[in-house]
RNA sequence: GUGGUUGUAGCUCAGCUGGUUAGAGCGCUGGUUUGUGGUACCAGAAGUCGCCGGUUCGAACCCGGUCUUCCACCCCA
């Protein structure tokens, strides 16, 4: 064989076992996005590069593809930019389309293109892939799907409420219980910023936070230091290590350090509301849970950022994550329509529920009966008794050809097809077929006239 | 983007300080069994040792490059 053929970097082809898996989760996921009151919408896989480039900091930049223009594009680039070998001045001349990085930016894109047409507030769902030029790691793919449910026009914090049980629905369907749905919110990183005196440096303060769990207090006091955060404000912000107890503990601890900020204080309430509400209403089996640490480093949220960490059995990033923001559409010229959505990881929610050994057993089952195939007329009875079959909704295949019937049980056992239907000529003359049940190995007979009886059995 | 790691049969992996014909288990094919799989026994096929180049009398093994895998940063689903 010549050179075997490979895919690039960070994809992956799926087999029939992996796709049913697959599937398994979007349908669950669709279902509950429909249940909800989510409508679908679906946008190119690639967008025009001012679409996208900015919109995720200088780091998202760097990890959107970026498609090279078509035709001699390179002979319409002036000299000066040409020779000058610099990337980010030569990639606009070369390049005006980019894969789309996430769902979010796209349906930003949407609503302002389209609005004079949506009915709002709109609450729309997307299920497609997304492109990184990331370095691959384990549930880090180039080439990933995105569940994402958003709604614009409304800053009702009922959405959020709604969206915390959307979570709680679809991961209690999945049978991953008990996941952690993490709640903070931009106003309060905002007000400690404010009240300690580092509101110039809010981004440096939340990222290093956000690593409190993974490098420790000391690890976080120490970057905060290096960029450039005072010794004063960093003391101030003491209090924030120590918070613990129930979420309106926190929520009462918070409300003290941040009532000298207006923005800080607004954050709080809004906390407060969505806690309390959920406690009302209940949760299947989802925790929820306020956590001043989170971050997350898209900077176009405002409000409540949520995310959702897999159980802590399993080595794996957040497997979804959210929040509102409440000017996106204005980067695209239309302003005042505030949105709030989350997101769901697919491929990372395969991985945990792969490990966890949570997919049921029946997805993967691909056939329900098979007809052994015995020859000419024998076949044309089997073919005709599939018909039958199929009309009742089962999964049926013929072995296409006659070879050996030993070679045709192990093809059967090898596709895991719990019965085995045989017709041959005795049976033909019979006018009967008889069925074998491949786990009990137990044989069965029944009149080729009556095939309802059989689908009956197998109810 | 930075630093490291991995690649040998379809799969999971052995392979000594470089030595001539590269191994195992599972799987696959055939047979014991011409209408019975999943068990057992017997036989067999299958690898340019990721790719390109270098060192050497000689390279799966040493060196350089490249692709891939996974990991830690960065960032993130």
């Amino acid at each position: 064989m010549a050179q075997k053929p490979s895919i690039p970097k960070g994809t992956r082809d799926f087999s029939p076992a992996e796709v049913s898996k697959r599937n398994y989760i979007f349908d669950t996921i669709k279902k509950h996005f429909q249940r909800f009151g989510f409508q679908p919408i679906e946008t190119p896989s690639f967008e025009n590069s001012d679409t996208l480039m900015g919109k995720y900091g200088d780091e998202g930049d760097r990890l959107i593809f970026k498609i090279l223009n078509s035709g001699d594009f390179i002979s319409k680039v002036d000299d000066v930019t040409y020779s000058s070998k610099n990337s980010s001045s030569l990639t606009p001349k070369i390049s005006e389309k980019a894969l789309r990085y996430d769902l979010t930016v796209p349906f930003a894109r949407y609503v302002v293109q389209h609005q004079n047409e949506i009915q709002f507030p709109f609450k729309r769902y997307q299920i497609q892939p997304v492109w990184r030029a990331d370095r691959p790691q384990k549930g880090r793919f180039r080439e990933f799907y995105q569940c994402d449910a958003d709604v614009v026009g409304s800053n009702s914090l009922l959405l959020e409420v709604e969206l915390v049980q959307l979570y709680d629905a679809v991961f209690t369907e999945l049978k991953l219980a008990n996941v952690n749905i993490k709640l903070n919110n931009r106003k309060i990183l905002a007000g400690i910023a404010e009240v300690i005196g580092a509101q110039n440096s809010l981004i440096n303060f939340t990222v290093a936070l956000d690593k409190l769990d993974k490098i420790g207090e000391e690890g976080v006091k120490k970057e905060m230091l290096e960029k450039g955060i005072s010794e004063a404000s960093i003391e101030k912000a003491n209090p924030l290590f120590s918070l613990t107890g129930s979420n309106s503990e926190q929520l009462d601890a918070l409300q003290y350090l941040l009532s000298s900020s207006e923005i800080g204080t607004k954050g709080v309430e809004e906390l407060r509301f969505i806690v309390e509400y959920i406690e009302d209403v209940g949760l299947l089996s989802a925790n929820l849970s306020i956590d001043v640490t989170l971050a997350r480093g898209l900077n176009y949220y405002t409000g409540a950022i949520f995310e959702v960490a897999a159980p802590e059995k399993v080595q794996m990033g957040s497997i979804g994550g959210g929040g509102r923001y409440d000017d996106l559409t204005s980067i695209f010229g239309l302003n005042d329509v505030s949105g709030v959505g989350i997101s769901f990881g697919l491929d990372r929610i395969y991985l945990v529920l792969e490990e966890l050994k949570l997919f049921p057993e029946e997805i993967e089952q691909s056939l329900d009966v098979l007809c052994l195939n015995f020859g000419e007329k024998e076949a044309l009875a089997a073919l005709k008794l599939s018909t039958e079959l199929r009309k009742a909704n089962l999964k049926v295949d013929i072995y296409p050809t006659d070879t050996k019937i030993q070679k045709q049980f192990k093809y059967a056992n090898n596709r895991d097809v719990p019965y085995v239907v045989l017709i041959g000529e005795q049976e033909l003359q019979n006018n009967s077929f008889v069925v074998k049940n491949m786990k009990e190995g137990s044989q069965e007979t029944y009149s080729l006239s009556d095939a309802a009886d059989f689908i009956k059995r197998l109810r």
